[in-house]
DNA sequence: TAATAAATGTCGTTT
DNA sequence: AAACGACGTTTATTA
C-alpha cells in the first residue's frame, strides 16, 4: 500500500521535487496505478512519423494498460500519445525526469522529459461502470430487423451484414411483392459516398438485368448532393432517425421485461 | 489570483469536500484555467448519438478552450468528450457536483456528475512550445518538389495541390518526355481507395483520348488488393518512404543553414 | 456552410 | 497478421 497509515488509495503530491516525483511515478507505474503528472516538459516521438514538442507546461497521463497521452492546455486531442500495450521506463538524471513509453508494434517510442513538476497523482481508480451508446448504426439495424414495417409496409428481412464483394450489406430482404431489396443504413445525413456504397452493392445483384432489385438508403436525411445522385442511379430513400430506432429498441426491451414478469 | 499569499499559479485540492471542489472548479473555469477533476462520477451524453456511463472513478479534464474529456483508468481514447468551443456550467445540489458541457453545434450536451472527489487541480499552464511533426504526407510532397528526381529522373513539377473537380492533385508535372504526369502521395501503404482517388483525378485529364497522361501513386508500398487494380487502370507506382522524405528535407535545411553561414 | 481529404487516426471484426 | 469499415471520428482546407 502506498500510504498504509491512512489507508488512502491515492497519493497526491503538490509541486514535489523531481526526486519525490520520480519515486512516486516509478512506484505507481510498477503497481499498475493511473498516473497523472503536470509539469514543464518536452516531448519526442519516433515511430510511424516523428515529432518534437518544445518545452511547456502540460498534463500527462500514464495508464496501467500502457496507454499514455500528453495534453496541452487547449485542444480535444492529445499533442502526443501512445496507444495501449506500451511499456513505461522512468529515469531521473541531471535534474531531468524522463519517462519513456515504448510500443513494440510499429517500433514506436514516446519520451516525455520534465524539469519541474507541479503535480503528481498516483490514482487507484475503481471503475467497473458499464458504458451504453445508443442510436448507433447497429441500433438502427436492430430496430429495422425487429420492426421491419418502419422501413416499409410488408418488408421482410432475410439476412443482415451479408458479405458481398465490396463489403457488407446492412440488411437484405424482400418487399411486399417479393422483390429483392438492399438496405444501407446511415445514422447521419447520407452523403454521396453512402449512395455510391449502396450502388456498389446493387451492382453485385444486377448481373441479371431482367431481375428487379431495389436499393433503399436509410438515414435521418439526405445530404446536399446525394438526392440527385440517388435519383440518377434509380435508388430510393427512407428517412428514419437513430433516435426513433433507439426508442423502438427501448420499448421492445421494456415489453420483454414486462412479459418476463407477467409470465 | 487564486492564492495571492503564495503567488502560486496552481491550486491543488486533495480529496476536498464537494462544496470546496465546486467553488474551485467554478472559479477555475470562469478564469480560463485548465481544470482536472478525479472522482466518482456518472456521465450522460446527448447529441449526434446518446450515451450513459454508470458510476465509477475517472479523470476528467476541462480545458479553457471549452474542450473536455472523461478518461477511464484504461484506453487511449476518452469514454466521453466534448470538442473545443463548448460552454461549462457547474452546479452543486443534493450532494452532487454536476458539470454540464454544452456545444451549440449539433446541440450536444455532456453532463458529468460527481458524488465524491479525490482530486481537483486548477492549473494555469504556460505552454507556448512549438510542435513539429515530421514524415507527414505534406513532408513527402515537399521532398518531391525539392528533389523531383526521387520520383523519376527528369520529372519536373508544375503545380502542387492543383484543384480539380473531385478534389486536389498532390503534384502535377511533366516527365522527361513532356508527358503530363499526375502524382498522388500516401504516407502509408496505398489502398485500393487511393488507387481510385488517383483514377478520379486521371479522368479529369483524359477527356481527350489522344493525349497521353501518366498517373503515379507514391507510397512506401502497395497494399494487397491495390496492385491488381493499379495495373488494370494503367496507373503506375513508385515506392518512397516518408522517412526518406523527412531526411531529404532535413538535409536541405542543413544545407541552407551552412550556405547562410558561408555567405 | 458544405465538401473533401488526412490522421502517429483508433478500434473492432473477419479472413 | 492483414484487410476492411465504422467512428458522437476530429481537424484542416478550400470552394
Amino acid at each position: 500500500l502506498l500510504e498504509p497509515e491512512t489507508g488512502r488509495r491515492n497519493k497526491i503530491l503538490d509541486a514535489p521535487s523531481l526526486e519525490k516525483a520520480y519515486r512516486a511515478i516509478k512506484t505507481g507505474v510498477s503497481r499498475h496505478k493511473t498516473v497523472v503528472v503536470v509539469g514543464n516538459c518536452w516531448v519526442d516521438y519516433e515511430g510511424r512519423a516523428s515529432s518534437r514538442l518544445e518545452p511547456g507546461e502540460r498534463i500527462v497521463l500514464f495508464k496501467s494498460d500502457g496507454s499514455s497521452m500528453v495534453h496541452r492546455p487547449r485542444d480535444y486531442a492529445p499533442v502526443n500519445w501512445q496507444p495501449p500495450g506500451s511499456i513505461f521506463r522512468t529515469r531521473l538524471r541531471d535534474d531531468e525526469l524522463n519517462v519513456r513509453v515504448f510500443r513494440r508494434k510499429d517500433n514506436e517510442v514516446l519520451e516525455v522529459t520534465f524539469d519541474s513538476i507541479a503535480l503528481v497523482a498516483i490514482l487507484d481508480l475503481k471503475d467497473s461502470g458499464a458504458f451504453y451508446l445508443y442510436a448507433s448504426e447497429e441500433d438502427m439495424k436492430q430496430a429495422i430487423l425487429a420492426q421491419p414495417d418502419i422501413l416499409e409496409e410488408g418488408f421482410r428481412p432475410i439476412t443482415s451484414e451479408k458479405p458481398v464483394a465490396p463489403g457488407f450489406i446492412d440488411i437484405l430482404g424482400v418487399d411486399r411483392n417479393n422483390v429483392l431489396t438492399l438496405v444501407e443504413i446511415k445514422r447521419k445525413p447520407a452523403t454521396k459516398e453512402a449512395v455510391l456504397q449502396l450502388k456498389r452493392y446493387m451492382d453485385v445483384f444486377t448481373i441479371d438485368e431482367n431481375r428487379e432489385v431495389r436499393g433503399i438508403l436509410v438515414a435521418p436525411e439526405l445530404a446536399r448532393g446525394a438526392q440527385k445522385m440517388l435519383a440518377s442511379l434509380g435508388l430510393e430513400f427512407k428517412s428514419i432517425s437513430p433516435q426513433r430506432c433507439s426508442e423502438i429498441l427501448k420499448s421492445i426491451k421494456t415489453k420483454q421485461l414486462s412479459d418476463f414478469f407477467q409470465a
